[in-house]
DNA sequence: GTGGTCTAGACCACA
DNA sequence: GTGGTCTAGACCACT
């Protein structure tokens, strides 16, 4: 068990000071939720790190749910507090699942979708 | 001889083909932009697999961007193809907050980028 | 699919993710040096991203002098000057878990931190 | 037990407090780039834990492209630090392998966090 | 209620 | 041998 040991002796990771700091301006008000976090580079510039560093915060933050990702669109502030403008009432998804049912190793004759 | 490989696979996966099904259900209008997909737990049983399965489904489907997940609150479709209406930040194209309705509340501030 | 892994974790360029994705292919001995490449648009199909972001992605690495293109013959690994000969007999981690005795299946327990 | 008390504000996962130890011993040496880690049923004996958590481990740090995966060869520890802002005593940085981009260092003026 | 973690196995694909 | 998939649950954290 000592490993854990080890482990929570040294966190001065600077990605985790920075992502807690960006958390701090989400609650503060002055990242909303919904809108757009400053690019990557951007954000590697204004707390003066390598890009690395900014993307395990933002990484780090995206764990924590704190904000999402849609990429090459940007990273979003989540909307934490409440009332997220998302429809909670499912979709009407009556039937879902595959015509055959077995789900074990059987065939799964499920037609190839065109996907990239 | 060997140009090609082995991360590839290309195999008929149960949550690959079940990920692709979703899929083909959003792009189809069944699960629609915004709306939440039924709970994993829920797709397990439409699709009569395990719940680890159906997480991976959803999983890929996170890592495609074409879904995005908000803790304990539901996975839900991705505005997809192009020009979702999220604030941009920085690039100016201010208007459009999250779809649906963004009257009322929050007035979607642009993000000050606190910058130098 | 594991490419994927790589690629996404976040809001960076496509094109370097992938081919730092075959350099490593390269480094791990996948493709060796003097053999070609798979065409471009294999590449393309192979990482699901357009002809344009395969052709910057080996345009990458021909930079940096991992392979080597000739027109209308193909693109060939460069024999690479720092050759790292994988070490498939593993590391001398002879210990790893638990530095204690036992480590076969302590409860683990670890304790949520109140979090902040 | 109270011997685990991070300033942290993540949560203490297993599966992450397990990837940061490997990735303790990749730093300190204990495991080199281009050697294999221990078999993921082997990192899941040490460590005490089931298949499932250490491969969440491993996966992790293929995400955070510390190490890279070829199936049914093995998890290799990248030649690349994940963050080079982290300087932990002394990492022995002659690095040796390829061209990945870790030259610059920032200034690394760390904004001021509240905490801590 | 939701997603997330974790267990303790079994079996498959590739090498 | 390796990593990868899958099961069929239980429990945790958060809303």
């Amino acid at each position: 068990m000592s490993w854990i040991h080890q482990l929570d002796s040294s966190l001065d990771y600077v990605y985790k000071k920075m992502a807690e700091h960006i958390e701090l301006r989400i609650k503060s008000g002055d990242l909303k939720p919904y809108t757009a976090l400053p690019a990557e580079r951007r954000l590697a510039e204004e707390y003066g790190v390598s890009l690395g560093t900014a993307r395990r915060a933002t990484e780090l933050l995206r764990e924590r749910q704190v904000v999402f990702t849609l990429r090459s669109k940007g990273t979003f502030v989540t909307n934490s507090p409440a009332d997220p403008n998302l429809n909670l009432g499912e979709t009407d998804s009556r039937q879902g699942g595959f015509p055959t049912d077995q789900a074990q190793h059987a065939p799964l004759a499920v037609v190839p979708t065109p996907d990239a």
